[in-house]
DNA sequence: TGATATCATGTAAGCCGTTACATTTTCAAA
DNA sequence: TTTGAAAATGTAACGGCTTACATGATATCA
């Protein structure tokens, strides 16, 4: 039992310094509403007490908190970490603090993440893709917490988003790919139940195979997890099939990058046997070898203009508005004829 | 502005079920202290209100929060991403949340964090290595909330850790690298003002080659933030020196990636021209090409048993003793004679 | 049947800040 | 000096929840 020993409290602090705990509560908060001799006696005698305020009973009087929560699919790679950067830095701006939580892809732990900053009194959500169980909407809705949509722009939707046309950006890759003579494509998905983004990139491969001629159902499709080695295991599939296609599209650079071990290990040569393309862009898709062609998602600038619009709303109220961002094609050296 | 709708509180669902705040309290956390039919009644009000706990009132007045914080250099790779997930993991199991914090390697902000989880109520911290103000620790001590250090082991330190010895381990690498015939060393390290690891991989090399006979003001030293691109900037300015070193460590796998895409670049042939090492291992060093050389960190056995420790520290009061874990050296490609 | 143990529930005192409002002090102008 | 506005400080209610303790209802046993 970890006997606290007595943590400093406002009232401490008030009678060490011969005030009353309003006046210690106005040199933290409102310096400039106390006389300069006052505060700083007062604040000598924080430091001496080492006092740190309570976090939720300042939330509790406040009725604020300057949090803004963000709640990503995973840490474990750098794919949402670079706009998470931004968002954060972003905020701090602002004088917010970033909460970030994690869901491993999986909705029920994000429903439960969402409840836990929302009890932690964020005072604004950023979430990732619009799809997720409507009573969760609700939820936030009765809480009255606002939330905001990155990484996914679906034009038209109901809630308010920051981000790109994922279905638009692939589409566009697959028009280039299929440019240049490929016919036989295949795609290594993260599985697309409750992703809009995964699915939106699926439609988008189709559409695109649609509109020259292919037929979108010789697409081959693999849903999987989202490791590396997820990518390898896919991408060995994909080309032991008696179908081997020629242009391999991944949901994200992880899994290319996991095909591209793939491939040297057996000895498969990119992009002259087969092509591979990421999303994402990170800064993996650089290091790989041969160098990743992927889509480029605009990272920090999402992460940026959602700090500011969330900051903005809780601060003034300003509404949110939808935003969006380009993808841009990167080629490198993993697209070949 | 934002003008919250009424949340509904722990008040409105017993004026809703008929009972005292005290029964709906003790339905949420309690339940087999109720009585069955009012506990339906009463879960079904929640719902329907949709009723979520204020985390912190209940912090305040259950002075525990559940809640661990884990303060970490950064998350911008994935570094420290697969300790963490299983320390969280773990946490999980024994009931307790964690909250992130990212510090840029900045004491400042490392400092910040500290104060800002501590008042959020963290009931332990998780950082990683040992050195920072003892301002610091004094601050902890007071607060009364216990630190557990990560990341590295110092034998006979007065604070517990959970980690491995950084010195032995690279300098067991050095050694090897050594025995390889290479005398003309290099390290890319992390900046180590406040950085314990940094610096003891840095003694290590050295130790190491004083044991062989070495001049270790010989080891050509580069300090650098980490990231990927800082490692190909080091490394091209060892390479272009005229004492170019054939066996470059790298502080950690992310530099050394770096490096191998500047090798790439200059046309220098890894492991031919020159030897790379890096440590960490992580994902990313198996997916370089060629395959890193590098130290193996137990990432997962490290997270794994600082969440143990701490949580049994916190629930029962166990004292939390130090572990030393074992880093491993994993012999790829990018080492050669 | 009365005494007692057990279970279910209620009462109300905190926990630690913020802030509207009240009160006191300070100081310049009349 | 007097006076009144502005500045500095104090008072105390309130926020949402837990929990020690008190009370009331039921079950148990001699």
């Amino acid at each position: 039992m970890s006997l606290k020993p007595h943590t400093p409290t406002l009232h401490d602090v008030a009678a060490a310094a011969s005030v009353s705990t309003a006046t210690v509560s106005r040199c933290l908060n409102f310096p400039d509403q106390v006389s300069e001799s006052t505060r700083i006696n007062v604040i000598r005698i924080i430091n001496d007490l080492g006092y740190s305020p309570n976090f939720g009973a300042k939330a509790m009087a406040a009725r604020r908190t300057n949090t803004i929560g963000a709640i990503i699919p995973t840490m474990e790679n750098a794919i949402f970490a670079r706009g998470l950067q931004a968002f954060q830095e972003e905020l701090r701006l602002h004088g917010f603090t970033m909460l970030v939580a994690s869901t491993s892809y999986c909705p029920n732990i994000e429903e439960e993440q969402i409840r836990s900053l929302v009890a932690r009194g964020a005072d604004a959500l950023l979430l990732i893709g619009h799809e997720r169980d409507p009573e969760i909407y609700r939820f936030l809705q009765t809480q009255g917490v606002p939330a905001l949509v990155t990484w996914a722009f679906t034009p038209g939707s109901v809630r308010p988003s920051i981000g790109f046309n994922n279905r638009a950006a692939i589409y566009e890759m697959a028009t280039e790919v299929i440019k240049l003579g490929h016919t036989k494509l295949a795609l290594i998905s993260a599985e697309t139940a409750m992703n809009d983004r995964a699915k939106a990139r699926h439609v988008g491969i189709q559409n695109a195979m649609t509109y020259a001629g292919l037929k979108p159902s010789s697409l081959q499709f693999i849903e999987t997890t989202y490791n590396i080695e997820d990518g390898a295991n896919a991408f060995e599939k994909l080309m032991k099939s008696d179908t081997r296609p020629t242009a391999v599209f991944c949901g994200n650079d992880v899994l290319a990058v996991g095909a591209l071990r793939c491939a040297r290990e057996m000895k498969i040569s990119v992009p002259d046997d087969v092509s591979i393309i990421g999303f994402d862009d990170i800064e993996l898709a650089q290091v790989a070898y041969p160098a990743l062609t992927t889509v480029h998602v605009p990272h920090r600038e999402m992460g940026r203009r959602a700090a500011i619009a969330l900051a903005n709303y809780v601060k003034e109220g300003t509404p949110i508005k939808a935003v969006e961002l380009k993808a841009r094609l990167v080629f490198r050296e993993t697209l070949g004829p």
